[in-house]
Parts: C-alpha cells; structure tokens; sequence
DNA sequence: CGCTGGCACTCGGAAGTGAAGAGTGCCAGG
DNA sequence: CCTGGCACTCTTCACTTCCGAGTGCCAGCG
C-alpha cells in the first residue's frame, strides 16, 4: 500500500504532467506543490511510485510521466469530478434549450461536449430497443406499396417502404393501422414481436399476405435500427493531441470512422454511472493510447443511450468528467420535456 | 501563350509532383517523360512557366512544384477526367446498390467516395428545394397535439410536432390529410406555399386557428429543411496530407465540422457539370491548400444535391474527376429506382 | 527510521560543422 | 532554338560537441 504522501506525489505528477505536457521532475514537483519535503525525498518516492508501475519515464533522466496505472489510480481515488460552476451549467442549458428535433439535440450535444472538453465528443442516438412505439403510421404509396412510419417516444422516426405481394384496400389499410396502435402504442421495441404475432389472423385471407410483410418489415426496423446510430464531433481537437501527429492521430480518426467500434466502445461501458477507460484498457487498438469517458443518459430514470467523448489519456479527468456528467443531464431533461 | 511543348512541361510537372509529392527538377522530368529535349531545354521551359506563376520553387536550387495557377490551367486543358474502370464501375454500383433507405444510401455514398479517392468525401442529402412532395401525413398524438409528417420523392422523411390553438377532431383532421395531399402530393416545395394559401378558408371558424398552425409548422420545415444536412467520411486520409501536418490539417478539420462552410462550398460549385476549386479559389481561408471536387446528382435528369471530395492541391485530379462523377451517376440511380 | 543535501553520472536535445548532392542560371557553340 | 558545360546556391544529413535537467545513491542529521 503506498503511503498517503506517495499518493500525493503521484496526483501532483498527473496534474502537472497534464498541464504542461511535459515529463515531470522531482525539483518542479515540490517548487509547484508544497509537500513540505524536499526533492530528493520526492525522488525515492517516485522510484517507489515506478517499481509499482504508477509512472515512468521515457529515457533515463528525464521526468516521469503517469502510465495508464497511474491514471487509473488517479481517476479512481486522487480526483473527484470537478462539478461545473453555475454559469457552465446555465450555458449547456440555453445551448441545449434551443433545439428543434432530435437531430438538433443532438448535434447541439456534439458541440456542446467537444467545446466543454475541446476533445473529441461522441453522442449515441436514443436507442430504440429500451424506447417505445408513439405511433405506427402507414401510407399508401401506390396501390401495392406502403411507407411504413415508425414514431418512437424519443422523437425518432424511421421510415421503411413495403411492397405489398397483392393490392390492399384503403379499409383493410385503416383496419390494420388502427390495429396495429392499438396494440403497439406505448409499448417497448422489444414487446412488439410477442404482441403482433397473431395479427394476421385477423384479416381476410387475401389480405394476410401484405399484413405478415408489413409485419415483418416493421419487425426488421426495430432490429436495424439496434444497429444504433451516432455523431461525433470536435476532431479539430486531435491536432491538440501530442507531437508526434501522424502516427497517433491516424488510427484515431480511423476508429471514429467506424461507427461499429465506437459503439461497441460505448457499449462495453458499464451501464449506469460513468465510465473511463484508459488507454489499454480499450480493446480497440487504435485508441490504446486515448482515454474514453461515457455515461448514460435518457429521458427518464433509465438510460436510452450514451455519450461520451475520447481524448488523449493525457487528459484533464476531473473537468472532462464534470463535463460529461453535466451534459448528460441536460440531455435527458431536454428529452424528458419533449 | 505558351508552346507546346511548354505545356507538356508543365503537364509533366504536375504528374511527378503529385506522384512523389517532392518538388520536381530539370533532371528528372526528361528522364521519366521523353520530351525529346535536354535538361537545359527544359530548364528554360521552367523558367518560363515560372514568370508566368504557373509554377514556383519552395527555395532557390530545389526542383518546381505546380501554383493553384498551374493545377489550373492542368485541369482545364491537360488533363481529362480519367473514366472508371469496368471492374470500378460494378463494384459501386454493387455497394450502393445494398443500400436499404436513404440514410444509407448518404453513408455508403461517403463510404465509396472516401475509399476511391483516398481522400475526404462530402455528401449533401437530397435537398427539398427542388424535390416534390410524395405524402404529408398528419397524426393525432393527444386532443391539441399533432404530429406531421413529410415525405418526399426522394425518400426523406421530416417531422415536426405542432401544438393547436384548439382541439381538433378526427372528421377535421381527415378533411385536413386529404385535402392537403390532394394539393401538394407531387408538387415542388416551392410551390406549396402557394398552393396551400387559401387552405383555412374551407374549414369551419373553430378549425381555422388550428389549419393556419398546421400550414405555418409545414412551411416553416421546408425553409429549415432548405438548411440541408449533409455526410462527410474518409477525414481518416487527412493523415496523407503532407508533412507539416498540425497546421495544415487543423483548419481544415475545423471547416468540415462547420457544415454552414461546406454548404456555402457546395453550393458556390456550379449546378451543373462537375467543378473544381482549387487552392485560394476557395473562399474559405481554411481550406486555402486543398481542392474541392464537386458535381451535382439527381434522380432525374436535374441535380438535387451535391456531393465531393477535399483534398490536398496536390491531388489526382483525373483520377478524382473520375470518381467522383462516376459516384455522382450512380447514385442518382438509386435515388431514382427508390 | 525517514528525511535531506550533495555529488557523480546519464542521456537527450540543441547547436554547430562539413561534405554531398540536387538543382539552378547562364553562356558559348552547334 | 537547342545543348552541354560550368560555376554557384542551398538544403539535407550525418557527425560532433556541449549543456543541463534529472536521476540514483550515499552519508549525515533529527
């Protein structure tokens, strides 16, 4: 177990490291902080902080700068989170208070996270497995083709064409629509395949045809769209990462790219309270030397997606945090009101 | 005016360079095009092209590299656009051809776009300006509560809650759906305001406040929705971009987060036929040291959108052309068969 | 036993040097 | 008008040197 000091030197060392972006020696150390010791007591402590992994050092003589450990240890007992201060909180709220739709509030999110933190901000859209039906909407196109219209709570809307196997009436279209809320309305994603199963028995048999599609293809929607969507935002901020561009911005973008890491990145995240993964700890290798930090957050009490943003692991975790915390939960009151 | 051969020169020029990225000299042009003429020869060709600001050396006793002037007149009179090839061409058309809405179609389009030209592709969604609408839906969430709908021929699909003056009755809000397709169902979105002008008149007092809300929310989305949305990928490739990355990259980063920026660059691209902005052409000082390829697509024989790439000045301009027109031809396709 | 000042040591980065090589401009001759 | 030759310019790179930050260790002190 490290001493209470040591403990300190370390939350030092990140902090300055974070700061200055440069490696951090014992001399600088106590000049910045008062730990009322002298550098070379710092010094034995930070070969006591190497040998248990918390920092090292790129070259021998050179400063020390935090590992991911020594990150981790500092995310989970050296900082809180920085709350954000009143005018912070007034602002995410007036930027948030101002959007239109859904696509607006989250976009809005984007910029909101990626100015707060000047990282990388990622929003997942409200998921619809967890969302229920507001509405069932079917339009006839042509005499045997259908828009299907799906209305989650959350305010998404997805739309689907369907080509129907036989032409279908504008009252057997009326029958089923009106069967069809009924039994969906305020219903979760995931209840619909249970409560639909037997539709089709109550139409006439030339009809059955064109409802089991419409059926299937209302089911396919809801499986689709689990295939969740996100925006990201703030890449500009890469160009603050670190010196040696190229190589560590590269994959970065990469990943960002492909939405399926991202969002098996935020999926992997725990579901409740926030998350960090430092560096290595992302399973993705392009981001093993960036810093993820998601929450959830929804409409209600449950969380309907997530948000986040990725950043170096050299990263200011309390403010980033503070941050990540606040916006999320400007985001599910705006979504609570709407 | 300049020779021939002087041309030639010049045409070579921008081929070595964009092959090598370096700076090219007397030397090497003859050895790797037969000009039929000596290094000295075309040194003075050099010097020539070099008064005339086609092309510049970054110091004295380094090789030329071509000006935004030289890509240009490279563009307009040495180059062709370089078809796809037939193997090319199926692949696209067999990516784009898996798409399931139009969502899709937008994010594979990138997807294409980015990966053919390894650079960064820019798509604009279909834009409701010029498209007609196919149905307008309108929902009874709760007794003063609607939701509308839009759906136009190109697939999108719009919606907006709209809170009535009064409670509106489900005879009102039949009249209202029929009457307002029967109007505007295949119409321009700019003629809807027109077109729905005397709408209130037909309903009774009571309904009117309610019809004159409807009218307003509807016309209100298709101004908004004139602030078109668009898709970029592919911002991975920056990474190509040159040496100096952190200055050169960083503005442009920022320019494509601004989708104000790239919808102003698209829509300054001329409607018709493919244009190319090279260099300080661009308005938009970020983005100084790229190129911007751009062509309008459509379902029809008239362009609804645009779509492109950015790039570096330095960049294959044939090749590019090529793709990106083929891209453009082969969306308007899909769009058209949706 | 832990803290402190002192000291020798290491090593990376900056600055300076010199040689190599690419490329140029110009000129005289074909 | 083209060509070969030549002197000149500058960048680049490898190499060396030097400086200083930072370290580890040790002996002494409270």
């Amino acid at each position: 177990m490290l001493s209470e000091r040591r403990l300190q030197v370390l939350r030092a060392i990140v902090q300055d490291y974070v700061g200055t972006e440069e490696p951090v020696g014992s001399k600088a150390l106590t000049e910045r902080h008062n730990l009322g010791v002298s550098p070379a007591t710092v010094r034995n402590d930070m070969a006591a902080l190497e040998d248990e992994g918390y920092i090292a050092q790129p070259h021998t003589s050179a400063g020390r700068i935090p590992t991911d450990k020594g990150y981790r240890l500092f995310v989970d007992k050296l900082a809180g989170v920085k709350p954000m201060t009143a005018p912070e909180r007034r602002a995410i709220q007036n930027f948030l208070d101002g959007a239109v739709d859904l696509d607006d509030v989250v976009a809005r999110t984007v910029r909101l996270l990626a100015q707060l933190t000047r990282q990388v901000a990622v929003v997942q859209y409200p998921s619809l497995t967890r969302s229920t039906v507001r509405h069932v909407e079917l339009l006839s196109l042509a005499p045997a083709r259908l828009m299907l219209v799906l209305i989650t709570d959350t305010g998404r809307v997805e739309q689907r064409m369907v080509d129907c196997p036989a032409p279908f009436g504008e009252t057997s279209l009326a029958d089923l629509r009106a069967r069809l809320n009924s039994r969906v309305a305020g219903r979760r994603f995931t209840d619909v395949p249970r409560l639909v199963e037997d539709l089709p028995d109550a139409f006439e048999a030339e009809d059955r045809g064109t409802v089991s599609t419409v059926l299937s293809t209302l089911l396919e929607t809801l499986v689709e769209e689990n295939e969740e969507r996100l925006m990201i935002g703030g890449t500009a901020n890469l160009t603050r990462f670190g010196h040696d561009f190229p190589l560590t911005i590269r994959p970065v973008l990469e990943a960002l790219e492909e939405q399926v890491v991202l969002l098996k990145l935020l999926g992997e995240a725990g579901d409740s309270g926030m998350t960090v993964r430092i560096g290595h700890e992302n399973a993705y290798e392009g981001l093993n030397s960036t810093s993820v930090v998601s929450v959830g957050y929804g409409s209600g009490g449950e969380a309907v997606a997530k948000l986040g943003v990725v950043g170096p692991t050299r990263m200011d975790y309390p403010g980033t945090m503070g941050a990540v915390r606040a916006v999320a939960r400007y985001v599910g009151q705006i979504l609570a009101e709407s």
